[in-house]
RNA sequence: GCCGGUGUGGCGGAAUUGGUAGACGCGCGCGAUUCAAAAUCGCGUUCCCUCGGGAGUAUGGGUUCGAUUCCCAUCGCCGGUACCA
């Protein structure tokens, strides 16, 4: 079997010009500080989600949005911009160490093989990366700046009055106590219910508990002692400052949703602990106060009975006798199901507690119930049940047979609608209320809680203080020491960071939850006074931060050299682009804003953001239109496209499928239709001599031609435009149709060739340097400036009226580009087709829309 | 359920502020070249048709001289989320 002919030789000249970029540093950027900076020049800082160098390598979605950022990048340094398109890896993360442990071999090892290997096929691809400023999350040159900044948190509170990060000195300042300090810093410990797996012996988030059940670990709720950020006190500004950001509506939206704010009123309801009927010698001594989070207050009146969630910390004290025992196993029964199981069941379920709650507005008993479906983590973990108003509490109702009381009707009138009815409307059944529309009825009760001290306005949100410590090895530790005889935590001097994993032989999962670097005996012990702690960070760490890293990669000093944050970040954000998939919508993305809001805080960052414009690249689906994974054999390998095609094909394919945020199945037969297109342009320029040696194809000339003149200074004015917007379906679209005009041509002009290459070469840089250099021309197409359009070119002394008569297209005509309205309607009256479709009707009004169109209305 | 997106030929997809629907590519058909094929080049390719035209951008309405584009309703598909009080 012979080997296909190549259509041209991408194998010889792909390679030959990446190792010329290689070692000529082409691609290199420096900033303030360094050789050859200018600047005078307006920085563009375009970003790509950096990947997780796993042992499978890229995927087809890797170079998706990687080829997209490059053209942008090749486009505006030719516009004169100084960019900054760095990649790196984030290389911290689970698999590298359960392979680890599979294999013995140290996960440094195995993740710097990965790394090489993605390196290699990043540069296969020709990306133009500046790779001095490579950053990898497992360097111990980062990870010191990982742990400076946790330091920072961890030194820091949130001033509520400023809304802003502050040092946590300026409390101790004012004579605040340790204990105190430690209550608001924004790296705290905590004691909670987490989800904890004995077999691999680490805590999950809620997300992956049913993933690893079904794979057969084991998982329960455990109370723990973890490590958190305290994220929930930027929910506000979380939320008012993603609104400037250039980011699609949808991630937005998602952000938002996530973060969850409601607006309402915490109402305070005094409990009477359920006494047993019989013995009732301390009836009335004993009340509790138990605070609830309603968003509709309006409804206060038709609160019938109170919900506390099992877990509620008043539930066993507000039980009676005689229910103490079906509370006992009902709290039981839930602690061992996850949120997710309490999910799923369909019937409501609950237990009476036997205690009463007094509605503070009109001092009516009401029984205290507890059930799963309200979550302690939300809110206070209790809630007034309104049945007649809230579809839950409406089932729930029904199912023990409790008291429904309508207090919203429909509209103005005293309609009755079927309940619930959850919607807006007017008060009834509601004292001082009656009357009143939803809105102003929640304003009312609002002033009157207030007023009897009852109750206040709030803003609830759905956002959680941020699970930080791990139980795993490979992550980074926390530069932090307890102290053995008070037990109290304190930070590690900054001079000791790095603070690195110890050598471990063993790092498997030991079932204690404080995790593998426990069996580190030497190391944790610190000193005879401090020993270290053990927990080690996710790996949303290392990736919170590295788009600031890669302004100043190697500094030792500092994690960011002022002149390169002054130089490189702006004003109101970091990032100019930000590329990447939208699996990371909420968590990395609202984790790096957190960040970056601190930092901008504590005053080392002017930005409030990191990322202005964000685009989410579309997935690309297998052939067969489905999801690509190994079961179904429907994967793409790049490696397979590149040898088979070339990595500019690739390129170019990835980008001609369509619009880069659409979802978009993959097609070989697509990849060769740009594989024929790149072909075409070489074959302009191109030819095979009689010996098999690549020659100037003798089409190139140097005369003029007016006519691909045009054709050439409209595709550059189009792939412009294609390309600030983002359009790289439609740039390619465009410029094969030049290049349909090049083929067709005797003769093609040098000057039109030579610019078409211009705008190829952020595509195809390999294809386009190569004809470059075979037509004689010294200087690299990718350090030349970008092609100015020639407007003159444009403009037509003759162009094509589009003539309609009443909307239906009857003909087209030629008319002086300059035509006034009146010869442009004498003119479409005139045309003989147009007559036809007029004739024996009367005039009722000619539209006409100057260079387009003469609509002739007719009846 | 809620939130966000989306619906155009056989397929991927084009269409500035409402103004020639189907660019470009794939596939398919025909032709040129060839002993033949591959490759390449050229022509055609939404559907119906009595060759004058007619219909057509998920469906049904509306606004307009004119709607793929704007408005209302309905349906399908994709993504997120889910007892959040």
């Amino acid at each position: 079997m012979s080997e296909k002919r190549k259509p041209y030789p991408f194998d010889e000249f792909e390679p030959k010009w990446q190792s010329h970029w290689g070692k000529n540093k082409t691609y290199r950027t420096p900033g303030p500080g360094e050789e050859g900076f200018d600047p005078s020049k307006a920085k563009y800082y375009i970003l790509d989600m950096f990947p997780y160098p796993s042992g499978a390598g890229l995927h087809v979605g890797h170079p998706e949005g990687y080829t997209a950022t490059d053209i942008v990048g090749r486009y505006k340094r030719m516009k004169g911009f100084n960019v900054l398109h760095p990649m790196g890896w984030d290389a911290f993360g689970l698999p590298a160490e359960q392979y680890a442990i599979k294999t013995g071999q140290h996960p440094r090892v195995t993740t710097e093989a990965n790394i090489a290997n993605f390196r290699r096929q990043l540069q296969a691809l020709g990306f133009g990366y500046d790779w001095d400023r490579e950053v990898n999350t497992t360097d111990p040159g980062y990870v010191r700046w990982t742990q400076w900044i946790f330091l920072q948190l961890y030194h820091s509170y949130f001033c509520d009055e400023e809304q802003k990060a502050k040092p946590v000195s300026e409390l101790e300042a004012k004579g605040w106590t340790q204990e105190q300090i430690d209550e608001v810093r924004l790296a705290f410990i905590h004691e909670a219910p987490v989800n904890w797996s004995p077999s691999m012996g680490t805590v999950l988030a809620n997300e992956e508990v049913e993933e690893w059940k079904a794979k057969g670990e084991t998982v329960e709720r455990r109370p723990l002692r973890q490590w958190m950020l305290r994220i929930t006190k930027y929910a506000q500004r979380l939320i008012d400052e993603l609104e400037p950001l250039d980011w699609p509506e949808s991630i937005k939206a998602l952000q938002r949703n996530w973060i969850g704010r409601s607006e309402g009123a915490e109402v305070v309801f005094e409990v009477l602990p359920g006494t047993q009927t019989d013995h009732s010698e301390e009836a009335g001594d004993a009340s509790f106060e138990v605070t609830v989070f309603t968003t509709r207050p309006d409804t206060l009146f038709g609160a019938t009975y109170m919900v506390l969630a099992p877990e509620h910390p008043l539930v066993a004290e507000v039980t009676s006798p005689e229910q103490k025992e079906a509370v006992a196993a009902y709290v039981a029964a839930c602690a061992s199901k996850s949120d997710m199981e309490r999910g799923l069941d369909k019937e409501k379920t609950g237990v009476a507690t036997g205690a009463f709650a007094i509605n503070p507005v009109n001092g009516e008993k009401i029984p205290v119930w507890i059930a799963d479906y309200v979550m302690m983590g939300y809110g206070s973990g209790a809630i007034m049940a309104v049945p007649a108003h809230d579809e839950r509490d409406f089932e729930f109702a029904k199912k023990f047979d409790l008291p429904i009381i309508q207090v919203v009707s429909e509209g103005s009138e005293d309609l009755s609608p079927s309940l619930p009815y959850t919607n807006q409307g007017t008060a009834i059944n509601s004292g001082f209320l009656d009357g009143l529309k939803t809105s102003d009825a929640k304003k009312t009760m609002i002033a009157w809680l207030e007023e009897k001290g009852k109750g206040t306005r709030k803003v609830q949100y759905k956002l959680r203080d941020w699970l930080f410590s791990r139980q795993r090895y490979w992550g980074e530790p926390f530069p932090l020491l307890w102290d053995k005889e008070t037990g109290r935590h304190v930070a590690l001097p900054e001079s000791e960071l790095p603070l690195l994993q110890p050598e471990m032989e063993d790092f498997k999962p030991t079932g204690d939850p404080r995790g593998p670097l426990l069996n580190a005996t030497d190391w944790i012990d610190y000193s005879p006074k401090y020993t270290r702690e053990t927990n080690t960070m996710p790996q949303w760490a290392g990736s919170c931060w590295y788009y600031l890293r890669y302004c100043d990669p190697g500094n030792t000093e500092f994690f960011l050299s002022k002149e390169a944050e002054d130089y490189w970040g702006g004003d109101e954000a970091f990032v100019d682009l930000y590329v990447g998939g939208t699996e990371h919508a909420v968590l990395h993305l609202l984790y790096a804003r957190f960040w970056h809001k601190v930092l901008h805080d504590l005053g080392y960052l002017k930005s409030k953001e990191p990322f202005k414009k964000l685009v989410n690249q579309g997935l690309i689906l297998g052939e067969d239109g489905q999801k690509m994974s190994k079961s179904l054999g429907n994967v793409v390998n790049p490696d397979d496209v590149v040898e088979n095609y070339g990595a500019d094909s690739l390129r170019l394919y990835e980008m001609f499928m369509g619009p880069l945020e659409q979802v978009k199945p993959w097609s070989m037969s697509g990849v060769e239709g740009v594989h024929r297109f790149l072909a075409k342009v070489w074959r302009v320029a191109v030819r095979e001599d009689g010996e098999g040696v690549w020659v100037p194809s003798g089409k190139i000339a140097e005369g003029e031609d007016r006519e691909l003149a045009k054709t050439t200074h409209q595709t550059v004015k189009k792939v412009q435009e294609a390309i600030e917007s983002l359009r790289f379906n439609t740039a390619i679209s465009s410029m094969m149709e030049c290049t349909n005009a090049y083929t067709a041509a005797q003769e093609v002009p040098r000057g039109l060739f030579l610019i078409f290459l211009k705008l190829l070469n952020p595509f195809a840089p390999h294809l386009t340097e190569e004809i470059n250099a075979l037509l004689g021309e010294s200087e690299l197409l990718s350090e030349q400036s970008w092609p100015e359009v020639d407007e003159s070119l444009l403009v037509e002394a003759e162009i094509q009226l589009i003539v309609q008569v009443n909307g239906k297209l009857r003909a087209r005509i030629m008319v002086p580009a300059d035509v006034s309205k009146e010869d442009a309607e004498k003119a479409a009256l005139a045309e003989g087709h147009v007559q036809s479709f007029i004739e024996g009707k009367t005039l009722r009004k000619i539209i006409v829309v100057p260079g387009k169109l003469v609509n002739i209305v007719a009846s």
